[in-house]
DNA sequence: AACTACACCAAAATAACATTGGTGTCTAAT
DNA sequence: ATTAGACACCAATGTTATTTTGGTGTAGTT
């Protein structure tokens, strides 16, 4: 008969709605709630489907049901958005936050992260590999994120460093990389590091943003 | 005999400089490489310790050795951050962050998406509680960030989402939440979705800036 | 036609296990 | 007395196996 199913449903509705399932809890699994409702898992899911088009709650495989509309975004992981991004994404991501951190770098880095940023730069273009470049300008950039003393800031461009070591990044690099543009970013990370050791926020800011300016054009150029 | 440490610390050296262990590669387990150098697990570890004093090796417990200078980041989970980040930091992020955001929104955002953003602001003012109206505004900016088609930036910005709806934050909103800002972020957001419709890039992050800039003010005087 | 019962799948969480660096102790050699 | 080696143990971490979860289809029952 279908009154049981549809008992059920305005008992989980009830639930949901008074707080008995607080937003955003999770409810107990299809084969429990089933028998504890006294019906069929087939019944059951049917009356969830029913609730789930009405935003009451939502599922996923595996984690289970869950109270409330489907969470915009933060359900999807890391390891998924290193798929769907490219290059240029990323770079407009460090327009948006690398100047800013740059200024903020220079107000209140340390002595010694100031000696670590001239080292990371040294060691980049001495090295003679693209892996190993590669490697250093990264510390370059992370070590200048870390002297924000922010450790949200910090913990975002964590997620863009990792891009940058992804393998799609290193194959472009290779494409736009030249030895002019390599002379080129080196007096351009100079230029940064000497902002920020004498305190010239707006200095720090515009060298950043030129250098990213730089790299972004010789990207762009080879996906012409 | 000193002689037979002396000269395994020569050979990791010559190794680890010459790129036979490439920048961040990952050395051999202490008990695998003292054997296969012929000295002692002790001994190897005296060798270690003076590699990792001079940057040239970094160790962790589980992970194993690895050549080059320690990560400064990207060991650090996010649910760590959580418990050092504050609302001032945050808004320190959102400052760099969503200006930029609001401009790219407003040169890409569907006609949808634009509704959407209308909805949320809507909803946002006529929220009657503390939680629903921080629920809606979440949305609002999270909306934003999608609107820019930028996945590496939404994926960013979900972090930043995720401390917004920490317990810290919502009990300091709590105290800095007056009827009078409460209208004047309604007007913000109003200004923000307008920009966005009529295209203005340059509007809209100006409208942004000032919105956060507002924000920051009150909370900033709860810290007084 | 609606409900039940059952089997199976893939995604995800959880638990069990193995590996790694860190630390201390004891012994032997010099 | 000092040094180096051999060993046992620990906690953090990575790896693998197992269990749990929602999703799907089929056959039987009322």
């Amino acid at each position: 008969m279908q009154s049981k199913t549809k008992s059920a449903l305005e008992t989980l509705r009830e639930r949901l709605t008074n707080g008995h399932y607080a937003l955003g809890a999770r409810l107990p699994s299809e084969r429990s709630l089933c028998a504890a409702l006294g019906i069929s898992r087939s019944g059951l899911r049917k009356v969830l489907s029913r609730l789930e088009a009405e935003d009451l709650v939502w599922r996923h495989v595996g984690k289970g049901t869950f109270a409330g509309p489907r969470p915009a975004l933060g359900s999807e992981s890391f390891r998924i958005v290193t798929s769907k991004t490219n290059p240029l994404e990323i770079m407009e991501a460090r327009l948006m936050l690398e100047p800013h951190i740059a200024a903020a770098a220079a107000q209140r880095a340390s002595f010694q992260e100031i000696e670590r940023l001239a080292l990371c730069a040294k060691r980049n273009h001495e090295a003679n590999d693209l892996e190993t470049n590669e490697k250093w300008d990264v510390l370059f950039h992370e070590t200048l994120v870390i002297a924000t003393r922010n450790s949200l800031l910090i913990a975002l461009y964590g997620g863009i460093s990792k891009m940058r070591l992804s393998d799609e990044w290193c194959l472009r690099k290779q494409q736009w990389i030249t030895p002019e543009n390599w002379e080129s970013f080196k007096k351009q990370h100079g230029s940064v590091v000497q902002a920020v050791r004498e305190r010239d926020e707006a200095g720090a800011e515009k060298a950043m943003h030129e250098h990213l300016i730089s790299v972004r054009q010789h990207i762009q150029s080879t996906y012409l």
